[in-house]
DNA sequence: AGCACA
């Protein structure tokens, strides 16, 4: 238990023991993994709902659904172009309960290998596996595109029982926006939600202890758009919502910024997602 | 817990 007293970590972990260093093997080997294993689908999930709960993500590439056939468990891959921004859309969709109707809570993890397939240009954003027990029929592949999303799974199979519970995350358009009863969902839920809803204020977390409003000011107003920041401190770690006047242009920011480590900061980059609610306009009063 | 495609 000798540790150096000088050691600034040392109130952050003197547990009894020291963590064990970082194995070799092949299972800590997960600094490269760009892909994020999903689970806690409901079993009616589509295709086109893992991509539109993606498709907004900084640095999202594409998805998978696959049917394991467990079962009626679904489970997908989503791809993005760095190990950064896989991890961003873990951290702000883990735990995010997917349809309010059934209470589904996402789970997503690192893929334990990144998704060989690529968005080849012209392609499918997003793929179906379909390996459901019926012969003739092991693996089935469906691809589709944004802009001509028009592929419907709903004719493929007879164990389909239910298919009327998911409306409720996507709208005819086929984007995540919160509609009225999502919203009515969101208003009465204090835990996450779905937070693909782009807002153009932006949440910045992991921000170092001493990090300063005009630091990250200086940052902010390289872009266009930037309207205005305000800093606050929770629990001794600042947190800060920077309000833009476009959604396009908080989206810039969030891909340009996202893991952008700061001169302050201890800890890494900065952890950014939409804010939870547009800024409010500015009072001459601060609390 | 359930991790495919090449």
């Amino acid at each position: 238990m000798a540790h150096p007293p000088y050691d600034p970590y040392y109130h952050h972990h003197h547990h009894q023991h020291q963590l064990p260093p970082p194995q070799l093997n092949d299972k800590s080997d997960r600094n490269g993994i760009n892909t994020l294993f999903v689970s806690g689908l409901p079993d009616d999930i589509k295709a086109r709902e893992i991509h539109n709960l993606f498709r907004r993500r900084p640095g999202f590439d594409s998805c998978q659904l696959k049917y394991t056939g467990r079962g009626n468990q679904v489970v997908a891959f989503a791809t993005f172009f760095n190990h950064q921004s896989a991890l961003a859309a873990l951290h702000s969709l883990n735990g995010v309960k997917f349809d309010p109707q059934t209470g589904s809570i996402l789970h997503i993890e690192l893929a334990r290998s990144n998704s060989r397939r690529k968005r080849k240009p012209g392609s499918g954003a997003y793929v179906v596996i379909d390996n459901r027990t019926r012969e003739g029929n092991s693996t089935q592949e469906t691809s589709s595109n944004d802009a001509d999303s028009k592929s419907d799974e709903s004719s493929d199979t007879e164990n389909q029982d239910s298919v009327n519970k998911v409306d409720s995350v996507t709208t005819k358009s086929g984007e995540i926006v919160a509609d009225s009863d999502n919203a009515v969902a969101a208003a009465n839920q204090p835990e996450k939600n779905i937070d693909g809803s782009p807002c153009s204020t932006l949440f910045i977390a992991n921000l170092g202890p001493n990090c300063t409003e005009d630091e990250l000011k200086q940052v902010l107003s390289h872009y266009s758009g930037f309207n205005m920041l305000k800093l606050r401190a929770r629990g001794g770690m600042p947190v800060a919502f920077a309000d833009f006047e476009d959604i396009k242009q908080a989206n810039k920011v969030m891909d340009e910024l996202r893991g952008r480590v700061l001169p302050s900061s201890d800890r890494g980059g900065m952890h950014i997602e939409y804010a939870r609610s547009k800024m409010r306009k500015t009072e001459k009063k601060t609390e």
